[in-house]
DNA sequence: GATGAATGAGGATTCATTCAT
DNA sequence: CATGAATGAATCCTCATTCAT
């Protein structure tokens, strides 16, 4: 998709609108690669402009800078994980297997977009100055669907006692940790594949009676 | 510490080699520092050395690169951190009690030097090549003492079942996750404060019939 | 003036060749803005085009280049002067006064188009190879009707001894040079209002007995 | 003298202080040629560097910018303008003979400087935020020596009548303007040729009854 | 050994000009 | 005719590394 546009070189008025919504989408999913590939300090602008097929003049139209070019690759991926996220908070009706989803949903998206987890973490690195990760921004509507989803699965009898926010808070790390982690460890296992070991130990901890984890590690999971 | 060598100019016996050797820890000392502040890429090894207080030069006699350098910093940041959950090892008895120590040591190296989490990182965007990070790359040894404290946790009845590789190696992710996380989030909270979180998470999980994660958190701890 | 036309995209009878000159002007008013403001080196063709409010192509489909489009702005700004200048000339009989009513001209239609100043002297800088300035290259009516002027300045005995091209040379550059010293001086006095002290050194210098340059610098003059 | 040491290309530690100081003239030197040459945005570094014989990145280990190279080069040049004009200062005693020769200095120093003249025009162009030239920011003690000057002319009787600080500026005015035009005017005669024009004009007007100014144009000049 | 001046490859960004629609 | 998207040459500036003193 990228590379049969190739050095078309064409100048003059182009078609239609819809090919600058393309373009522009074109060139945020090569400039991700890229800058996973290479690091933002690392990357030469050229070679996106190169990978999608334009010029470099052409990435400059479409974004004022390599550092806004960078922001808007992270904001674009982080919107495709809350889009998924938020469809199977709708779809799935029972509170433990809502927050199952959830959780194989957020590290299946990873695995599928692992690039998204380098640029991610590069944010923290060059853009510094933002305080805290686009990731831990959280909305104020995300913020109130996190609560509800303890508080059901609270309510359900799940969980014995009420989850508070500061653990809400320690849970989500604890997933960003284990995203981040995974990819670093070097472990060639899938996010998913460890879906169940994360699970289990958020339910019932190492002390969990049922050692279920263990073996559930298998259990119910896509093999991708 | 390291402005007072600043130009001294210093006479007297030079003991080449110790004074070779503090230099080089000074050298790394800031090197950690601006680096964790800039970015590797972001770094001019001149800062470096103006805040040492040496030629850029010198820097240079004491490692062949910059890379070389970035490498150093963070081998001499990990290597304290593996000295010091060591010493805790060595010092404890009670198997429990030794893993609590082992995490609170752990998490509080990382409190004490909030540097070292950001080169981690850098490491990772910069030096992909070497595959994994370098705080993943166990010596057999270490590998040997994980897997010895599991073992006793679970003779002793503090675990129910067995203690596998695959999730001690979760574990572990857990804790650098969390560790990255905290310093990402933009929470102000300080990462021994969250100990017992962690703790009873990994021991009880969410449904542990204790309760006690929630006021464990604050048990012991400076509430910032 | 410019913006009224923006984007009416008019109908009606194309009446093209009215259009197509009255667009040329427009063009070359904003363009003398826009050189005048930040250089012809500094200056994008694309804030011209977007000031009249059409689009960059079709600047350049009244102008070659960017070069052909500053020279043009200073053809026209010239032009405008020697049309003033020429009809005082015509209007004005007596020899003296025509003289100063051609000076006072002069320097008012300065001060009317201070852009002028600056691309006349931006004119030196990026185009050097053309040899002289646009508003030295006089024509030889031009020369004959300065020449007549001071002979008939002569005649009428309103100077001693007749002045020769050489120093009608040096009187235009005084004069020239006074529009541009003005400019640049920082001095917020007009040029007209200067008009007295330049025709009476030029008439009597600083020795000239009347001693009436000083007082006559504010006789007759507009104090803006 | 530029040329001599071009492409040594060598590295490390230079001789000595001096070294450092020519080091500056030299480029100093180069660049008002270049800049002169081809203006301020019209010039690489690059050339300057090349020309000088040195590395782009030794210019800018003297000059923090491009545009702090100009500025110095302007800064020069008007330094030894004023070095020149105050040594004649002192030197001559008798007012008018004093003025006569401060004029003549003036001018010549611009015949020996052309490419000053045009650098001084272009700092208006690129630098106009700050407001006024810099050959029109006169320091106190100079606005005194001017001063001085025209009050012992009045007071030997040179000048019938006192010259105020308004008439000086227009002199000053005059003078720069004549420098200017004579520069751009295309005519190929030298600054000191017309030195005496200058003065004539300056002194009795177009109405001076010696009519001196006519001859004297051609006294002890070199026609060229 | 230490130093820091010198170097030049590298990379972000701008903008005149073209030309398909 | 008018348009403005696309292009890539052009240029400023940075900084890792070298090496004469």
């Amino acid at each position: 998709m990228v590379l049969e546009t190739k050095k078309t070189g064409r100048r003059g008025r182009p078609e239609n609108e819809e090919l600058a919504v393309q373009r522009r989408e074109d060139i945020l999913v090569v400039a991700t690669q890229v800058f996973a590939e290479r690091t933002f300090r690392g990357t030469d602008v050229q070679e996106i402009a190169d990978r999608v097929g334009v010029g470099k003049g052409t990435v400059y139209r479409y974004f004022a800078s390599k550092e806004e070019l960078f922001l808007a690759a992270v904001a674009r991926g982080l919107g495709g994980l809350r889009g998924e996220v938020e469809r199977v908070h709708k779809e799935v009706g029972e509170p433990l297997e809502r927050f199952r989803q959830a959780i194989v949903t957020f590290l299946s998206y990873f695995d599928a977009h692992p690039d998204l987890v380098e640029i991610l973490i590069q944010e923290r690195g060059e853009f510094r100055r933002h305080g805290k990760l686009t990731f831990f921004s959280w909305t104020e509507e995300e913020v109130k669907e996190r609560r509800a989803l303890f508080e059901s699965l609270h309510r359900e009898g799940q969980v014995p006692q009420p989850i508070q926010d500061r653990l809400i808070d320690t849970i989500a790390e604890f997933l960003f940790g284990t995203v981040i982690s995974a990819r670093f460890s070097g472990r060639g296992i899938s996010l998913v594949d460890r879906a169940d070991d994360v699970l289990g130990l958020l339910l019932d901890g190492l002390r969990g009676t049922s050692g279920e984890q263990q073996d559930g590690a298998h259990r119910g999971t896509v093999d991708r």
